[in-house]
DNA sequence: ACGCTAGGGTGTACGGCGTACACCTGTCAA
DNA sequence: TTGACAGGTGTACGCCGTACACCCTAGCGT
C-alpha cells in the first residue's frame, strides 16, 4: 500500500507544512495525520520534537549554495543574501533556529565555510572572530528585525491620530520613504533594501579595520573617543 | 488573609519567576501556584498568557533609562548598552520580545525616544529609517548571537580532535583570543566586548554616512562596487 | 521448514498546557 | 434591603509531547 515512512520523507513533509501553515502547524499529531500514520510512528524515524526541528533546519541550511571565489567582501556578501533567499522560502527558519540551543554539524558546517571566507581573505583570526560575533545571526540571512513591516491594513483614523501624536518620531520615520504614494503608513519598507543596508554597512566597516589592519589589543573598533 | 491578586502583582511574580527559572517555567498554572491562588484568578487581571508576556516585556523595556543629552552617537550608544544591561538582568527577555507580534505602546515608546536622537542629531529621516533597520532589535540590547558562547564544560578529547578536523575554521577562531589561558576551546568569548564592537562598527558606519550626506536615492549605503 | 529476531506501525495512557464557562462570595451603593 | 459587580473557584475541553507495551511482518540462520 504505501510505501514506509523514512527519516526524509518525514522531515520534508514536516518542512512543507511549515511552509504552507506556519510552524505552529507542525505538531507530532498532525504531521503524522499527514503522513497516514499514528503519531508514535513518527518516534521511529526521528528522536523526538526537537531532532525534528534540527532537522528541519538542516534541510533549510543545506539549501544555501557554497562559496563562490572572488574577493571575500563580495563572496560574503553574495552568500548571506543566498542564505536570506533560503529564508524567504521558509519564512519559520530564523525562529526555529533561534529556538535550537546547540548547533548541528549541517550549521556548524555552514559558518565554518563562512569563517573559511574571511580567512582566506586574509582576515587576522581574532578580526574574523569579532565580525562573525558582529555579523550575529545576520549571516544566516535573518532580517533581525523586531517587527514585520507595518501592516498594510489601515487603521481606523482616529487611532492613527493618537498613534502619531504619542509616537512622533516613529511615524516621521516609517513615511519619510513615501513620497510616491502619499499613504499614512507608507507603501512599507523594502525589506531587500534594508536587508543589503545593513550587511553593506557592516562588511563596509570590517573592510576599513582590515585595511587599517586592526587589532583588538586595546583599540577600540572604529575611531571612538 | 491574603491581599489581593492585582496586575502588578501578577507581572512582577512573573517576572520573578522567569528569572529565576527561565520563562518555560512560567505558566499560568505554575504562577497561580506561586501566588496561591487558583489559575483562572489570573485572568481577572491579564487577558491570557500573551498579555502576560506583554506585560512583562513592558517592566523589562521600562528599566531602561531615558537618553541622556550630548552628541548623538554617544547618547545612542549609552542608551543601547543600558539596554544590553536590562536585557542581561532578564536573560528570557529577549526571547520573549522576538515572539510577540505587535509592539505595546512601552516598546513603541522606547522606540520613538531611540528615532528621537538620530533626529535631534540631525540625520535625515530617512537615514535615520534605515538606521533602525540596520540597527535591528539590537537597539534593544539584544547580542543576536545564533548560540551562546560554547560551553565552558569539557568535551571528551576525542570527540574534540574530530570536531576540529571537521570544522577547523570554527576552531581557528574560537581559539584565536585564547592566547593567555592555553585552554582547548579558549576561555569563552568577552560577550560585552563583541557586543560594543558591533554597535560601534555600525554606529560608526552611520556617522561616515551622515557626514557626507548620504542619500538613499539610488546611492548604495557604503561604498560598493 | 522452522523459529527467532528486529524493525516499523499501533494503541493506550499520562501529565502538562491555555482557557471557556458557570458558579460562588463578599462589598458597597442606591 | 437589595442588587450589581469585582474577584476568586471548580470543572471541563482540546491540544501538546511522548513513555510503554504490543503486534505484525520480513528476513535470517539453522
Amino acid at each position: 500500500m504505501r510505501e514506509p515512512l523514512s527519516r526524509a520523507r518525514v522531515l520534508a513533509a514536516a518542512v512543507a507544512r511549515a511552509d504552507a501553515d506556519g510552524i505552529d502547524a507542525v505538531s507530532m499529531r498532525s504531521l503524522a495525520q499527514e503522513l497516514g500514520v499514528v503519531p508514535m510512528a513518527i518516534y521511529k524515524h526521528v528522536a523526538g520534537k526537537d531532532a525534528l526541528l534540527d532537522g528541519m533546519v538542516d534541510l533549510v541550511v543545506g539549501e544555501i549554495p557554497p562559496p563562490e571565489r572572488g574577493r571575500w567582501r563580495a563572496v560574503l556578501r553574495t552568500r548571506i543574501l543566498a542564505a536570506r533567499e533560503a529564508m524567504l522560502r521558509h519564512p519559520w527558519a530564523p525562529q526555529v533556529l533561534e529556538s535550537r540551543t546547540t548547533p548541528t554539524p549541517v550549521v556548524l558546517g555552514y559558518l565554518d565555510s563562512s569563517i573559511g571566507i574571511l580567512l582566506d581573505g586574509g582576515l587576522s583570526p581574532d578580526l574574523a572572530h569579532h565580525v562573525m560575533h558582529a555579523l550575529g545571526s545576520r549571516i544566516l540571512g535573518f532580517s533581525q528585525e523586531l517587527y514585520p513591516t507595518p501592516p498594510g491594513v489601515a487603521m481606523p483614523p482616529e487611532v492613527a491620530a493618537q498613534l502619531a501624536a504619542a509616537f512622533p518620531n516613529v511615524v516621521a520615520v516609517a513615511t519619510s520613504r513615501a513620497h510616491d504614494p502619499g499613504s499614512v503608513v507608507g507603501p512599507g519598507c523594502d525589506d531587500q533594501f534594508e536587508f543589503e543596508f545593513g550587511v553593506d554597512l557592516l562588511l563596509g566597516g570590517v573592510e576599513r579595520l582590515h585595511r587599517a589592519r586592526w587589532t583588538s589589543e586595546r583599540t577600540a573598533p572604529p575611531a571612538r573617543r
